[in-house]
DNA sequence: TTTAGATGGCCCGTT
DNA sequence: GCCATCTAAA
């Protein structure tokens, strides 16, 4: 019971484990804390041995801890070293993302502010599926975007533009609230409402945690500096470790200033810089920081490492991405070393596919972490509806995804009918198939189909009050014969195979979740799996090359790094055009980038890539601002391919598409056309197939 | 009325 | 490479 009592640290050996700054760090336990913490300087370090000194030398109690983490693996790996460090494992010590810590508090008060305990959790794809519901016809956004301009809308970001679509903002919310559902932002902005409206709930939490932990603090967004306001409001004890030169999700809401105004925020705050890297060579080290020290929008600090030297960053011209792609795959064989030694970034999901084939070709085994997420499968998603259906009967979005697969005859028209008397009556859709049922208000053969699927829902509902997660799984897979129809509308036999398998591996992940989770209940499985990261996914000892996005790659480090397609309008992406500040993001994530490496990176960019058809590419600006001494430029002659083809002279210089009326083009499926008009990035091109209208960014055309 | 099969459209990054 | 939507068949 007490037995964080008894944990027994060297306190000595503890300490001259760390550097001056952080053992400062792990030692000023008292009062707001900013740690200013370059790359590969030793954060994790700082935050694992400051919760173990905590609790193994002032014997603090775990329970009166917190820490946020930015990925749930963090969480993993601190705990982990903690409990290391410790001999033992802390008990009552909260560690985890804010999402995560958030529906945690959640559950136990969210019935305060009108919602159930179960709720359901909504992603990205759960808000556009029950956005498309509410906007009808008659709106040319689609509703992703439209879920975008919400979660901006909800953190203050976004003003609605009419009051159509301030309606459609509160009919939203007003549908999420009848599912009993939470989005993301939800999360964050549920909690600060429940601290606000019961301010003794604030406190009791805030009395709890009297010691409390940010790390990437820098990657923060308004309401999580909100809500570490209220938990810290009783001790006032709050050590956040950030570095505002890795600050990259600015998009979603991240707002730097939160760490370049801790110090007014916080008043009378120790300030603590960790500037020794660890990490990286000499010269990754310089090349990373001259590229960011190209910002203007920081406070700047000064890194320096007594690693060697090492060697130069080759920056490698290629034709296209073919040619990118084996010469990756060629650094990786030649090197030998192990596969696992290799981090191949890009900075969108798209590129990763020319990478994957070379490796393939070649058999070099690889793992591809994040991009088309196996959680957003449908075999997948089709499967977790069901069981957030049994938890949440009011979770619309899943019922309605569901109500028909496997195909029962309960087809759009019917749908439609109870969509409408739901509406009409103010009562869930749920609810309004069962009035339906009993007021025979649909025809027989459909009353009939409604009740089978209501029956078989209530008896999962029945089953799963005694049974784990795992359990109840199995009976759904089973009971609904979902192999059976995985057979009969897959296209091909291995399509159906690799979704058999999908589904398969699901029952085994939850099957293991149950064995090595405490509470391994249906609900408790759901909230989790809502809340996985890509990287929670990953299996660093797989022993095989990694690929992902620089996003996905923070907080890791390998020891060669290999970046890829690093030209102007992908990196940085045009999107980022319109505000210095995204430009200076992007500086940033290619800094993260560099700094993922311990002793070699390779930069590389292909002339020509099918996702930017509209003429040659050229090497994002960012590489100018590397340091000369830091870099090689291995040049890559054109002169023999294709110098007919395009008119090389000066089509670099001209940024807008080269298509033009006239042109003859030639298109991988339907062969040479000619294009008879452009408008809004489209070409009307006719083909001897006929006349086609083709996006010019996805179409891949090369003039003839 | 439902289902199967074919075609167009598409995404920067993610909790 | 996937999904939504449209169209033809059951």
């Amino acid at each position: 019971m007490f037995d964080e009592l008894f944990f027994h640290i060297d306190e000595k050996k503890l300490l001259s484990q760390l550097n001056d700054a952080q053992r400062q760090a792990v030692l000023t336990t008292e009062g707001p804390v900013l740690v200013i913490a370059g790359a590969g300087s030793g954060k994790t370090r700082v935050l694992t041995y400051r919760i173990a000194y905590l609790i193994g030398v002032k014997g603090v109690s775990p329970y009166r801890i917190l820490a946020m983490t930015f990925t749930n693996k963090a969480a993993e790996q601190m705990k982990r070293r903690i409990a290391n460090l410790l001999n033992g494992e802390p008990r009552g010590l909260w560690m985890g993302t804010f999402h995560s810590i958030c529906v945690r508090i959640l559950r136990w008060h969210i019935d305060l502010l009108g919602y159930n305990r179960n709720f359901t959790i909504y992603d990205r794809t759960d808000q556009a599926t029950l956005l498309k519901s509410l906007m009808g016809r008659g709106w040319s956004e689609n509703p992703r975007s439209m879920a975008s301009k919400i979660s901006r809308f909800k953190n203050g970001r976004y003003v609605p533009e009419n009051d159509i679509e301030a309606k459609l903002f509160q009919r939203y919310q007003e549908a999420l609230k009848d599912a009993n559902a939470l989005d993301f932002d939800d999360i964050l902005l549920k909690t600060i409402e429940l601290f606000e409206k019961f301010p003794d709930v604030a406190k009791s939490y805030s009395k709890r945690f009297k010691y409390i932990h940010v790390d990437e603090y820098q990657d923060t967004n308004r309401s999580q500096y909100v809500i570490l306001k209220h938990l810290s409001q009783v001790h006032g004890n709050i050590f956040v470790v950030g570095d505002e030169d890795q600050a990259i999700y600015g998009f979603r809401g991240a707002d730097i200033n939160n760490i370049l105004d801790f110090e007014r925020d916080f008043p009378n705050t120790t300030v603590i810089r960790l500037e020794q890297n660890y990490r990286s060579t000499q010269t990754i080290l310089k090349a990373a920081s001259t590229l960011v020290s190209h910002n203007v929008l920081r406070k700047g600090k000064t890194l320096w490492t007594e690693n060697p030297v090492g060697k130069k960053i080759p920056i490698i011209e290629c034709r296209d991405e073919d040619d990118e792609a084996r010469r990756v795959a060629e650094i990786i064989v030649k090197s030998g070393r192990p596969y696992s030694h290799f981090l191949i970034l890009y900075r969108t999901n798209a590129q990763s596919r020319a990478i994957e084939q070379a490796l393939r070709a070649r058999n070099i085994p690889y793992t591809v972490v994040g991009g088309m997420k196996f959680y957003e499968r449908k075999e997948i998603k089709d499967i977790l509806a069901y069981l957030k259906l049994i938890v949440n009967p009011e979770d619309t979005v899943s019922l309605r995804r569901i109500l028909n697969v496997p195909p029962r005859g309960i087809g759009m028209r019917t749908v439609k009918f109870i969509q409408d008397f739901s509406e009409h009556n103010g009562i869930s859709f749920f609810n309004a198939i069962l009035l339906s049922i009993e007021q025979k208000m649909l025809r027989p053969l459909t009353i009939n189909r409604l009740r089978n699927f209501v029956q078989t829902i209530e008896r999962f509902r029945e089953l799963a009050s005694t049974m784990d997660a795992y359990q109840i799984a199995k009976v759904v897979v089973e009971e609904t014969d979902y192999f059976e129809y995985l057979n009969r509308s897959a296209q091909t036999e291995s399509e159906v195979e690799s979704r058999r398998e999908n589904v398969m591996e699901l029952l085994g992940s939850i099957k293991s979740f149950v064995e090595e989770n405490e509470d391994g209940s249906l609900e408790s499985y759901l909230s989790a799996v809502s809340l996985k990261t890509d990287i929670d996914e990953w299996d660093e000892n797989a022993g095989v090359v990694s690929l992902m996005t620089v996003h996905t790659a923070k907080g890791l480090e390998f020891p060669v790094v290999i970046i890829i397609g690093v030209v102007d309008s992908v990196f940085p992406h045009y999107r980022s055009f319109t505000s210095q500040e995204q430009v200076e993001e992007e500086r940033r994530l290619l800094h993260v980038a560099i700094t993922r490496a311990k002793e070699e990176v390779y930069i590389t960019f292909p002339r020509y890539m099918s996702i930017r058809p509209m003429g040659e590419l050229e090497p994002s600006p960012f590489l100018d601002e590397l340091p000369e001494d830091a870099i090689v430029w291995l040049g890559y002659g054109l002169e023999e391919e294709e110098s007919s083809a395009s008119s090389a002279s000066d089509s670099r210089s001209e940024s807008s598409q080269p298509f033009k009326p006239g042109d003859i083009v030639y298109h991988q499926f339907f062969g040479r056309g000619e294009i008879l008009k452009i408008k809004d990035g489209k070409a009307i091109i006719r083909f001897p197939v006929g006349v086609k209208t083709l996006v010019l960014e996805y179409a891949n055309l090369s003039k003839v």
